[in-house]
Parts: structure tokens; sequence; C-alpha cells
DNA sequence: AAACTGGAAGCAAAC
DNA sequence: ACGTTTGCTTCCAGT
């Protein structure tokens, strides 16, 4: 932490760079971006909501950008879309979307000095800023995969960084934790100066940022100058544009020889960069004041960035047109300014900087305009690829947003979902082939509902799969493969240092994908900790989530836009091969006496493995350990039989969801994996069997397609339903499907977003669907409906708490809304699978979609503040962190632990 | 020959 | 402070 300041001043530094880069560039802005983008939007209506927002993000942050979405919403004839987006976003107090945030305000600054900015509260100052921000957004950044500025850099908890989220959590700020990159928060935050901790949050496009940083970061910078890093080819080691030569942490120490052994690294990298190692979490921690304004300036920004965003993502016109040329242009420039990594392939960079492919078909150049234009709305004109376009529209949503899987006709499934385990390679190494599926195939997604002839783009990225929020996760890209045996086209682009494999879907080909064209690459933990703002840590960081988005652009001129995320994918070739996974269990859920025998299906299990039950409070503090009978004698490596224990409590009123994993060792756990006990006279959920099931030929329990991946299903706790379908912009959510597979758990589910479950649960509750069945594989499981809603109900403990607690109460309460986008932003994340519609048509509204229709955006915020409350009102009290519900729990538990250690909170063990 | 794969050595961080 | 364990990267070699 003692990088601190240096980070801060660092950041300033940035700023100032940004700052002034930007205002040059006003020439960029070539492309008006459409309507969309007018953002206009926000700010003309904004104003009063800007306003408001501005006077309420000071407060909190969170609550004030959620307002001001709702706001935005209700304003437009669609709130629906709008909504959607916001509640993904809304985690984020940022809100979102994380990395325009702070883009934001870096312009801001620029224009406005800081003094000002923090002082003015006035609309129009707001406004403006609004549109800097927007403008800033631009922002060049350089690095490579990801991108301190936009991203968070601080984003990704993970870890250690985490305990100073974790204090930041407490502190209310844990919401922008959440959205981790985004979070403009956090580096800001940090920084006594407020202002510049914003800045901060840019990584240093140019060396003059460096200055300040210490030496070390030169490094960095010339990295990013050459090329974003990533751009790198292959063959030769890229050095991460971080690279860790050495010093700092992230040099780690490892490697450093690798000058002589490693020619690669260092090379480029300069040695000294001294990455200010020390994640910026810490600064969430230390928030004082003054960062608290910083930060509520960039969470104004944010919030308006957001909302633009949202508005400019359902294509609503009207707001576009007023925003200033400059901003799109700065836009633009930001596109020029993505690196993206060339590839063999016949990528090509357009002068602008965007990556054309050469070979993509003429479809993909017509989606990708659509792309490109829907998100703007500009009129699509057909372009090929090669064309220099702009880069993504401002308007399409920060890759760190949680988008639902389905709205209206549309669902995004990911019918045949990955292997769970897919060994990553290291720049350094070949590619070790493309990501596949347990059947041998390879993955396959597909939109249902959309009967229009016009191809569109599957975008692909890798996210994280840990207890938060779904985000683009920094150590780990996408990689492209080609050959003879890929069938799929594609082509990458960088967005937001986030490398993006795109995908034509077409129509004749019922808009199914089979995603046989996507590798994962690995980079260096030292190099991406070392980048400035980067609060993950690489170590145990290992399982990712495949993350596809679709982007519809409606007759009305909005776009719609949807994700669905896979299971975890665990990429480490050690925990691949010694880590117990867990990927289907027959029983989600039975009551508190226990006694039932389920049967897990997965890998790496061991005569010798343990089950373990286990409930921890939301911060993180275990209420309850116990260890359930395993039947070694059936033990197989893919199966096992367990008893289910009894509760620690006979009496419980309500669904509680604990979490269980297999331990093959001390340090050889499964992921946690979702369990509810149901009060003695809740009808218990109905399983239906899996094939699975018969295929163990072990007990005949049915399975439930729940991995531990997986979205809870059942669960009430995991945002399972999507939260998504709720954020979807436009239309109420879809049915579930279940598809199994998809992805949906949002892995995401992070732990202050847990939060969502309750809105989750509520929205739930009538919708049956929610639950998803794993994969495609897996049946979907029945629930009763009541049964489901009351499990999310249930449930409330975590994720209605997470919320609460989380936010402190301030954010969600205060402005009410607000609170509730954030909430469902988290859960969507994991939501995603639930959300997926088994019907493509299927419009049954789900609980959510009553909940928060687009047009009702207060109602729901109102709603969503109270739904809170209903839910778990004692969650609110809770705090923090949540628990990672489905996703990997394995290094997150390290994480978690780590964390609390740091808060030293106290904690209650029961043993059982 | 190139792209995958599987395995493991070597080193540093975490215990 | 020291030894052991764990995890990360890089290499090597086989398919």
């Amino acid at each position: 932490m003692s990088f601190q300041h240096e980070e801060q001043e660092f950041d300033f530094s940035y700023m100032f760079e940004y700052s002034q880069g930007l205002q040059n560039e006003p020439e960029r802005d070539a492309y008006s971006y459409t309507p969309n983008v007018s953002l206009s939007l926000p700010l003309g209506m904004g104003n009063p909501c800007l306003a408001t927002q501005y006077h309420t993000l000071q407060s909190s942050p969170v609550i004030s950008v959620s307002s001001c979405h709702q706001t935005g919403y209700s304003l437009q004839n669609d709130n629906h879309a709008a909504s959607g987006y916001y509640l993904p976003h809304g985690l984020r107090p940022n809100g979102a979307p994380a990395l325009e945030s702070p883009r934001i305000e870096i312009t801001a600054y620029s224009q406005y000095p800081e003094d000002e900015v923090e002082e003015s509260s006035s609309e129009d100052h707001i406004i403006k800023r609004g549109v800097n921000s927007i403008v800033t957004l631009t922002l060049p950044n350089a690095d490579g995969y990801r991108d301190p500025s936009c991203l968070s850099p601080a984003s990704s908890i993970s870890s250690r960084s985490c305990n100073s989220e974790a204090s930041s959590y407490e502190s209310g700020f844990y919401n922008y934790d959440n959205s981790p990159q985004n979070s403009p928060w956090q580096s800001p935050c940090v920084s006594p100066k407020g202002s510049s901790s914003l800045l901060s949050c840019h990584h240093a496009s140019g060396p003059a940022a460096s200055p300040r940083h210490s030496p070390s970061t030169s490094p960095q910078i010339g990295a990013l100058a050459e090329e974003g890093w990533p751009a790198q080819p292959r063959g030769s080691r890229p050095n991460s544009p971080f690279c860790s030569g050495g010093n700092g942490i992230g040099s780690m120490g490892k490697r450093k020889y690798s000058f002589n052994g490693t020619p690669y690294r260092q090379t480029s990298c300069s040695p000294n960069q001294s990455p200010t190692p020390s994640p910026h979490g810490s600064p969430r921690v230390s928030v004082t004041d003054e960062n608290w304004l910083a930060n509520t300036n960039q969470y104004t920004n944010s919030a308006i960035v957001a909302a633009i965003n949202a508005l400019t993502t359902d294509g609503v016109v009207e707001i576009g047109e007023g925003i200033p040329i400059k901003t799109r242009k700065t836009m633009l420039d930001h596109s020029t300014s993505m690196s993206l990594k060339m590839e063999p392939a016949g990528e090509m960079l357009s002068p602008d900087g965007e990556l054309c492919h050469e070979d993509y078909p003429s479809r993909m150049a017509l989606k990708k305009e659509n792309y490109c234009g829907g998100f703007l709305d500009v009129p699509q004109h057909p372009y090929s690829w090669s064309k220099p376009k702009p880069y993504l529209s401002p308007s399409l949503p920060s890759l760190d947003w949680q988008l639902p899987s389905c709205s209206g006709p549309y669902n995004l499934q990911i019918e045949m979902q990955p292997k769970s385990h897919h060994r990553a390679h290291y720049e350094t190494e070949g590619s070790r082939g493309a990501v596949k599926a347990p059947s041998g195939g390879h993955p396959v997604v597909q939109l249902y509902g959309y009967m229009e002839s016009e191809p569109l783009t599957l975008q692909l990225f890798i996210g994280t799969a840990d207890d938060r929020l779904l985000r683009p996760h920094a150590f780990y890209q996408v990689h492209r493969i080609t050959g003879k045996t890929v069938s799929t086209a594609s082509h990458e682009v960088m967005q937001s240092n986030t490398k993006v494999l795109e995908i034509p879907l077409l129509p004749e080909n019922n808009m199914r994908a089979i995603i046989d064209c996507a590798g994962i690459l690995k980079l260096r933990n030292s190099d991406i900790e070392l980048r400035k703002g980067e609060t993950d840590i690489g170590r145990k960081n290992t399982r990712v989530r495949l993350v596809f988005r679709v982007h519809i652009n409606q007759p009305n001129g909005r776009t719609v836009s949807l994700q669905a995320s896979s299971n975890p994918i665990e990429c480490s070739q050690r925990s691949a091969q010694e880590l117990p996974l867990v990927e289907k269990q027959s029983v989600d859920s039975y009551p508190a006496t226990g006694g039932k025998m389920v049967l897990l299906s997965g890998l790496n299990f061991q005569p010798d493995s343990k089950v373990v039950f286990v409930e921890k409070a939301q911060d993180g503090h275990h209420l309850w350990e116990t260890e359930a009978k395993v039947d070694k004698d059936s033990v197989k490596s893919s199966s096992l039989v367990v008893e289910i224990p009894p509760y620690r409590n006979q009496r419980i009123s309500s669904p509680v969801q604990v979490n269980f994993y297999v331990c093959n060792g001390k340090r050889k756990r499964s992921q946690c994996q979702r369990f509810t006990y149901l009060p003695p006279n809740v009808p218990i959920i109905k399983t239906e069997p899996s094939d699975e099931y018969d295929s163990l030929g072990t007990a005949r329990l049915p399975m439930h397609s729940k991995s531990y991946y997986s979205q809870p299903r059942l669960t009430p706790i995991m945002p399972v339903a999507d939260p998504d379908a709720c954020l979807v912009g436009g239309y109420p959510p879809c049915p579930v499907r279940h598809a199994a597979m998809q992805s949906s758990s949002p892995s995401s589910s992070p732990t202050l977003h847990d939060l969502s479950p309750v809105a989750y649960t509520k929205c739930l509750p009538n919708s049956p669907t929610h639950a998803a069945p794993p994969g495609s594989v897996a049946p979907p499981i029945q629930e009763t409906p009541g049964c489901a809603s009351l499990d999310q109900s249930a449930s409330p403990d975590h994720n209605t708490f997470m919320l609460h607690s989380q936010g402190s109460p301030d954010h969600l309460n205060s402005p009410g809304p607000h609170g509730y986008h954030p909430i469902y932003a988290n859960s969507s994340p994991s939501s995603s699978p639930v959300s997926h519609p088994s019907t493509p048509g299927a419009t049954a509204e789900s609980p959510f979609v009553q909940a928060y229709s687009p047009s009702q955006a207060q109602a729901a915020a109102s709603s969503a503040s109270l739904l809170p409350e209903d839910a778990s009102p004692p969650s609110m009290a809770i705090t923090v962190k949540q628990e990672p519900q489905e996703l990997d729990q394995m290094y997150l538990d390290d994480v978690n632990e780590i964390i609390r250690n740091d808060l030293s909170s106290i904690s209650v063990h029961t043993h059982a």
C-alpha cells in the first residue's frame, strides 16, 4: 500500500495527459454516431436527473446513478431497454459502465478543473462533464489487454486487492468494487486527491504519466506506446505490457532472469516499472472525503455515462443528437487508441486502429457494421470490416456490464457448454487449441427469437468466474484459432484492452455458431499485476468463462444487447489435474433434516475426497461447517455419493442457502456448490433425472444439471434468475430456458453483488423458470413454483444481504431506484444462466420484469429498494462480502480468506 | 511443418 | 528465518 501515493500521483499525471489528449482530439470525431449516442439525453433529460444524481452521487454514488438511469429511462419511450442495461450496470454504482466512467472523469477534469467539478454541483457542470466524460472515454489507452483506464483498474477485486476492497465494501463503496473495472473508484478513491484518483484509472497512456510513477513506469509506457501490449505477435514474446521486469510486486521475482532465460520478456519491458504494485484496492479502503468527492465526481460522470450508454444502447436516438460532436470524436479516437492484436490471420488495423479482417465474410462485415452502427444507431451501411470504422460506439455496453441473456423474443443461449478445464497457453507457447465441449466437439451458442435476415455478430471474450460480477478477465484473453479444423470464421478486435472475438451469427445457420475458433491465452500475472490500476491478482485466479454477446438492432433504432456466459473453465494445468470438480448434483435442496443421498458428478474425485457443507455469513465468516458422509464404496473419479448432513437448525422457516465443496486435500477443493436447506414443510424441489445420472451408473439420483459453476438454478440466492432479464433492455425477460449449460451463472457473482439475489428473488418467485439447468446436457430442473420462489426468498441471506449491507444501506436506499439496478446488475451476471428462456418467444414475464419493467423504472427502483428490505432485512445489517456462490470458490476462497483476515472481523466457527 | 497436447522442470511466492 | 508446498511459466517432446 505504500505505493498508493505513488499511484495517486501517477494518476494525476495521467489525468493530465489524458485530458490534454482529449482536448486535442477534437478532430476525431469523425463519426457522429448517431443519435443514439446522443446521450444527449441524459444530458438533456438529464439535467434534472443529473443534477440530482450529482448530489446524490456524492452521498452515494450508486444510488444517484441509478436514479439517473431510471429517470432517463422513464423519459425514454422504452424504458425497458434502458432499464435492462441499467440493471445490469446497476451494480456499478458507477453503474455505469465501468469503463466509461473512468474516461469520463478524465475528460471532465481536463476541461473542468477538479475544483470546479467538485465544487460545482450545478447541473450545467455536470452535464458538461458528462459530455466530456464521454469524450474522455475515447481516450486511447493502449495498454493492452486491459485498459487501465477503462477497465477497472482496480476492478478486480480479487484477492488481496480485495482487502482494500473489502474495506471499501464496508464503507459502502463496495458497489464500485463490484464493477471492478469500471469503478473509477477504485483507483481514484485511493488517491487522496480525489480527483486525481480518477485519473489513476487510466493508464498511463503516455509517458508523461509515468513521471510520477516510479521510474519503473517507463516500461509500461513503452509498452503501451508500442502496442498495447497485446499486439505482439505470438512468436515473439510479447512482453506483456507491463513487464514484470522487475520490480515491483509484479516482478514477483519470478523470472527476473527471464532475461537470461527468456529473452522475451523484459526486453521490451522497461525494467523499472514499478508498477505500483499496490493494488488500488487499498485506495478504496482509504477513502477519504476528498477521495469521496473525487469519486463522486467520477461516479457522477460514470452515472452519466452509464445512462448514456444505456440510452444509447437502446438506441434512443432522440437523446443522441444533443451530444457534442467532440464527444463522439473522442469516442472514435478511443477506438483508434484501442490496440488490436494483429494476428496472422490477416487482420488489419484500420487507420483508425480498428481491426479488420480480410477473411471475414462479407456478412460479417455487415454485422460488424451493425455492430458498430447499431450501437450508435448509425444508419447501417454495409461495410466491410476492412473499412476503418470507428470502433465501438460509445453506446455499446462495457464489457463489464451485466447484460441479460434474453430480452423480449430474443434469447442468447449456450447450447453446448465448454469443458470445465482448458489449459490456456502462454504467449511463449504455441496455441493449445480451441476450447472444447465435453463431448469432444466445441461450445455452441445460439440466438433464439431472431427472425431477421440480417446476420449478426456474436462477440466472445474471456470473463471472470469468481464470485463477483462478471467482467473481462485481466489475466486471460480469448485467442483466435484458425486452421483447417476451424469451421467458424472469426476476427478479433480489442475493446477496452480486452480482446473480443467476433463471430458471425447467420440466419441460415439458425443464428447458431459453433465456437471452434476460440482458444484461451494466459497473460503473465506479473505483467498484469503491474498494470496501473489493476487490483486483481493472478495467482490462483485461473478460472474463466466464455462470455458471449450479441447486439441486435431494433427497428426503432434501439439496440438490444444480450449476454450469456459459460460455466467456469479452469485454465491452469495443475488445477485441471488435481482439483476436484463438481459438475452436477442430483439434489439441489432438501429439508433441514438431511439424510438424503446426493450424487455428485464431476472430475477428480478420490476415495479420500471429503464433502464439506458450509454456511457463511455475508461477511464471509463461517457460520457453520460440517463434513458430509461420503459413500466410500461408490466413489469414482467422476462421481461421488454423499449424504446430506442435517442442517444446524432444524427449525428454519425459510430456505437456507449453503454451499458445499469436495476436498481432496488441504488446498484441493472444488468450487462451492450450492445447496438449499428447506423448512420441513416446504415442498421439495423436484428434480429431473439427468442423462448423466444414468451414465454414471451410480446412484439413481436424478442429477441436477448444476455444476458448481453453473448458476444455481434453484437457488434463490443466485442471481440466477436473470437479473438479466430484468435488465434487458426493453423486453421483458424471457422465460427461462434453461438450457442447460448456459452459462449462466454468471459466476460473477461477486461478493458484493450478490445482492442481486434479493431482487432476484422477488422477481423469480413468479417465474418458475429461472432455474437453469446446466448445460444442454442436463435437463432442466423442475421447480415448484412455490419452491423456486421460496428458495430465492430464502436465500435472502446471501443475496439480499449483500446488497444492502454492502452497499451500505445508503446506496441502495437513498436514491431508491439505484439500489435497484445495481443489485440486479450484479445478479445479472450470474443470472444469465437463469434467464435463458426456453422458448425464444416465450414471453412470460418474469417476476423481474414486473418488478422492473422499464417503464417503471422508478417504480422499479422503488421496488427495488423495497425488495431488499423485504427480502432480507437482516441481511442488510450484514455486510459485505458475499460468498461466491457458485463459481469458483477455490480461488476465491483463498482470496476471501485473505480479505477476511484483513477485515479482522470476528468469525464464528461452528463446526458441526 | 505446423498446430496441438501432455508432462514436467525450474523458480518464486505462500505456507 | 527456514524448509516445504503450491502455483506460475517456460520448455520439451510426442501426436
